[in-house]
DNA sequence: ATATAGCGTGTATTTTTTACACTAAGTAAT
DNA sequence: ATTACTTAGTGTAAAAAATACACGCTATAT
């Protein structure tokens, strides 16, 4: 029962656009390939799937490995299937995109063995990459744009407590045009799901602003109600 | 160089969501299995992918097998990868849907080799569906609802020259609710994109209403605009 | 004390969305 | 030709949401 399939000599592979956000900028981790194909190239991290793991559960191991982090955000959003993608056989390779909390203090050290290097390059000015993944990275950036207008996305690029300043900032560089200030303030607050903490900044020179933190459990209760971040 | 690649016993199949507007109604096409797994049961419809096409081209060239039909408006939207989804191996499954006009006089008739029998049910009425073929059609099914609030897609469910209340309908019947009749058909004209034919439905009982057709070349022009039909 | 840089706030205008009901036109039956 | 029936087609007022816009406040640094 188990034999009845053809054994087609193909594979599967993870691929993952992992965003962060810092100071203000938009970045992506990018990988200094240190095997062919495209040795020495600049690509999206990945790897192949395992025979006994499910897409998710490769997605996740294969950040972990590369971050030491777990409990990223992810969210698969397309699969790339060109029979020539790559250079070795037909490799079929589900895209996922993540969304990871650049703290100051949390570097990423990323480490693997086909890696020589890896680096957090702003979205705004890539190298050229390594097989389709130019084509994987802009599928990435346009979901994203879509999804945070309407999904609570954006926090997961920000530390726990952020100001309100902060939040607008990753709009604006996501969304790729500036906001107006006390119209998005409005809004936002207007939702509902920002928990004010009492709390101000530590150690900014300058005047400190207020944190808030995303409350989850009123989002929650809002859920079947389509929100327009 | 073509031999580095492990060889896993891999195989990708496209399953494929096959949405049509009937008579008010929105019916996807099932099929009743005639091979083992699942024999007797209904599913989705879909294949193998072969070693030499590409994803995009396996699915058209599924449909057409399945329908004799060409010129399918289809978009992937998930790839389904459990380990145990397929009970005779490891088969990641890329989903797609496909929206069809099922004109009265175009029946399609599917024809297959594993399927016994293929035939159209309404959304809101499904047997029990082998597989996760019932997960992949729900995903399918949030994936419309909201891309027809953004794009164009209820067009490819209807006649060329179709009448505003059959276009309300496709909205109705895929957003699950009522709408307003005078403001949608304020709303649907403002955007400039629905020619007005200047003709009216024939061979109706009742009063005939006017004809319009999707003017694709306005509609380009608006491109970068967000429309919210 | 003073300079500086980001914080925080309100209102008026425009646009969009919503709610709502009747007459017109064509068909079918008698 | 009258009548009954069914769907087509139309406008306005009210409410809600989006936009445009500028300055005083406050914490820090010197």
């Amino acid at each position: 029962m188990k034999e009845v399939l053809p054994k087609f000599n193909s594979t599967f592979s993870i691929d993952c656009v992992l965003f962060g956000f810092d100071e203000g900028e938009l970045k992506i981790l990018l990988i200094e390939r240190n095997e062919e194909p495209f040795k020495d190239w600049w690509a999206l991290p990945g790897n192949l799937v395992e025979e006994d793991e499910s897409l998710d559960q490769s997605a996740t191991r294969i950040l972990h490995e590369l971050t030491g982090l777990s409990d990223i955000y992810m969210e698969q959003y397309y699969t790339f299937g060109d029979v020539n993608r790559h250079p070795q056989g037909r490799v079929v390779s589900i895209a996922y995109y993540a969304l990871l909390r650049l703290g100051g203090d949390k570097i990423v050290k990323p480490i693997s063995n086909y890696a020589k290097q890896a680096y957090w390059r702003n979205v705004k000015d890539l190298p050229r990459l390594a097989f389709d993944h130019q084509q994987i990275f802009e599928k990435g950036m346009e979901k994203i744009k879509r999804r945070i207008k309407h999904q609570p996305i954006a926090f997961e690029l920000l530390p726990e407590k952020f100001t309100l300043t902060q939040l607008q900032n990753v709009y604006e560089v996501i969304l790729n045009k500036k906001l107006d200030k006390r119209n998005f303030r409005k809004k936002m607050l207007s939702f509902g799901v920002l928990r004010d903490l009492n709390e101000k900044q530590y150690g900014v020179s300058f005047r400190a602003a207020t944190l808030y933190k995303f409350d989850k459990r009123k989002y929650a209760k809002l859920f079947g109600k389509e929100i327009s971040f």
